[in-house]
Formats: C-alpha cells, structure tokens, sequence
DNA sequence: ATGCATGAGGC
DNA sequence: CCTCATGCATA
C-alpha cells in the first residue's frame, strides 16, 4: 500500500480504446443538505422507528472512539462538517451503456472470519498521501499495444458467479484459457494466495520498469482483445497490485495481467514506433464527501448494525443530514470493505 | 491510493 | 435491496 510508483510516462501513445464514459450519470435529485445546529440530540424524526438503537450506537461509538482510538486521518474532510462545498452529484442521469466486465471467478471461498478487524476501520486506511502516479484519462501512453487500434471494448461477462450465500458452491467456469495457472492435478484452479501475492509484487515491479502507469495498463488491456475483457481503471489495476481486491476478483484478473504483461514485455523488445496520439474528452462527476463526524457516526451505527433497514437507513440520513441513499451507498461500501480480502492474514 | 457511486445479476 | 466488480473524482 504504501508503495509509490511515481511513474509518469513520458509521451507514450497507444492506440487505445477511446475513453468511454457515460455521459450522463445519474443521482438525479439535488442534495439539500441544510445546516441542522441543533445536531445534537432531536431525535425522534419518525414515529414508527426505534431511536433507541440510534443512540446507543452513538454512545458505544462515542465511548470506543473516545477510549482508544487515534483514528484515522483519512477524513481530510474536517470538522467543518456539511455544508460547504459539497453540493449535489447530480449529472443527471439516463442511459448508461456501460457494463464493463464481469470478471469473477467462482469459486468463492469465504472466509468467515475475521481479518481486518475493521469493525470501524480504523487500520483500513493506512494510506500515507502519496501523490503520485496519477496518469489518469487523457493520454493512455504506453506503446505496449502497438498494433492494432480500436476504439471501445468493453462488456460482455466472463463469468459470473456470485453471491451463493449459504451454500457450497463452485461451479467451474473460467475466464478463459491464456494458460496462466497451473491446472495440474485437479481442475485448473489455483486459488493460492500466495502464489497471487508474488504475482502482484511482480507485475507491479515489472510494470514500473517498463515504465508504464497503472492507467496505461488499464487502458491497454482492450488491445489484447481478449474476448470479454475491455479496459480496466487505474483504481483497477492499483487495487490488483495492493491486493485490496476480493480474492475472486484476484484470481479472475490475474491472467489477465498476466497476458498484459507478457504482451508488453514482449513489444518492449520489438520497440516501438508506431507514433500516434490520443485523446479523449473529460466530463465531470462530483464526489460527495461525508464529513469526519458524519462518518464517525455511521461507523458507530455499522458496528451495532451492518445491515440497517430501509428505514433506519432513512432514519440514519435524515440525522446526519444526508441523502438517503448516500447512507444506503455508504453501508454497502463499508460491508464490501469489511469483507474484502487481505490475504496478508490469510495464510 | 481510496472514498463514494453505478450497475449487473440474484434472490 | 443486497453483493460484487469497477470506475470516477480526489486527496
């Protein structure tokens, strides 16, 4: 996590696949977001809805917190709570053509327990400011992909396999061939943790010599062509090279970075020269921020409840004064964080 | 590097 | 409405 990659390639220039974005995004109502002083305690917004466990989340967060914890100076968003800047995420919203893939990989294998230990995240975060490599949009460089250009690719499903709660599972199916893993013994899968590890370190090594950033590898993963993978984001690739990617996901992208690299190394060698230049085009999305005692709270409220209803969800958004969905996002968001992988532990 | 968000697919 | 895989916007 901490590693940097301070890699700003020069003025490569592929010929990717143009950036595709959606237009127009959705979050259609406007954030109201007034100023409630009386933040305190006035409870008590709907009748029908059982306060008490409100509190007492705010009580056992206020005393967990208070007792020991430094926290995390992740919210940079100090307490200069709501109303300020943040206003409304609203790109409209319509159409939304993007499916990217579905990368999955079957089996899942759960792991019930423990492993970050995050109930209210504190070590999630352990993120130092780095400030780098951040190549974004624009010019995906990276020669790698010499050849062959093309605009957009992207959907289509390799496999999907989710969500089989209580039950054992797996199916096989595969993301497809390009040899990678083993495939000895058993079926070809390889969930190794370890083996994904190095493989992570590697390529993020490899990567970084061939001077290429995590966005250009995202965006150069469309010229492999392989069937069903499109382009991938720079949030992607970084999160594959950290490992804060569910196991599944691990495995699936794997052997497609595998590919990408192999493919890159190998361009590497042939040396480039087809000089060609891209661009794209940028919209805007806001990025709503929820302010350090906001979330202070909703860490408080997700410890005794992970799973709030509906309506304590709209109980909860209307006492921090947030949208409604913002909370809903935000629970989903911090399960996915709770349960996300670090294999580190694992084994 | 990570927070908040979208969307597909499942139940 | 959830889970998962991903992405944009940001710090």
């Amino acid at each position: 996590m901490m590693s940097m990659n301070s890699k700003q390639p020069f003025s490569m220039h592929p010929i990717l696949h143009e950036p595709k974005y959606t237009p127009l995004q959705s979050t259609s109502e406007a954030i109201r977001r007034a100023c409630m002083p009386s933040h305190s305690l006035q409870s008590n917004i709907f009748a029908g809805f059982d306060e008490t466990l409100l509190q007492r989340a705010e009580a056992l967060a206020a005393v967990d917190i208070a007792k020991s914890h430094p926290y995390k100076p992740d919210a940079t968003y100090h307490t200069m709570t709501t109303m300020t800047s943040m206003a409304c995420t609203p790109t409209s919203s319509s159409a939304h053509l993007h499916h990217p893939s579905v990368l999955t990989s079957h089996h899942h294998h759960h792991h019930p327990h423990h492993q970050g230990s995050q109930g209210l995240d504190g070590d999630l975060l352990d993120h130092l400011t780095p400030g780098m490599s951040v190549s974004l949009g624009g010019l995906p460089g990276s020669d790698v992909c010499s050849t062959a250009s093309h605009p957009h690719a992207h959907m289509s499903a390799i496999n999907h396999m989710q969500q089989h709660h209580h039950h054992q599972q797996a199916m096989n199916m595969h993301p497809h061939s390009m040899g990678s893993h083993t495939s000895l013994g058993g079926v070809d899968s390889e969930p190794d943790p370890r083996e994904l590890e190095s493989f992570a370190e590697r390529f993020k090594q490899r990567r970084i010599k061939l001077g290429v950033t995590q966005a250009d590898v995202g965006s150069a993963l469309a010229n492999l062509k392989i069937p069903g993978v499109g382009c991938l984001s720079q949030s992607t690739i970084c999160r594959f090279e950290s490992l804060t990617l569910s196991h599944n996901n691990m495995v699936a992208l794997k052997p497609i970075l595998e590919a990408w690299l192999e493919e890159a190394e190998r361009a590497q060698r042939e040396k480039m020269t087809k000089p060609e230049i891209f661009n794209g085009g940028d919209k805007k999305r806001k990025r709503t921020s929820i302010a350090a005692p906001e979330k202070r709270s909703l860490e408080a409220y997700f410890a005794v409840q992970p799973r709030p209803s509906s309506e304590k969800i709209a109980a909860i958004a209307e006492k921090l004064d947030l949208k409604k969905n913002v909370v809903r996002v935000w629970f989903c968001n911090q399960r996915q964080k709770q349960k996300r992988m670090k294999f580190s532990a694992t084994h």
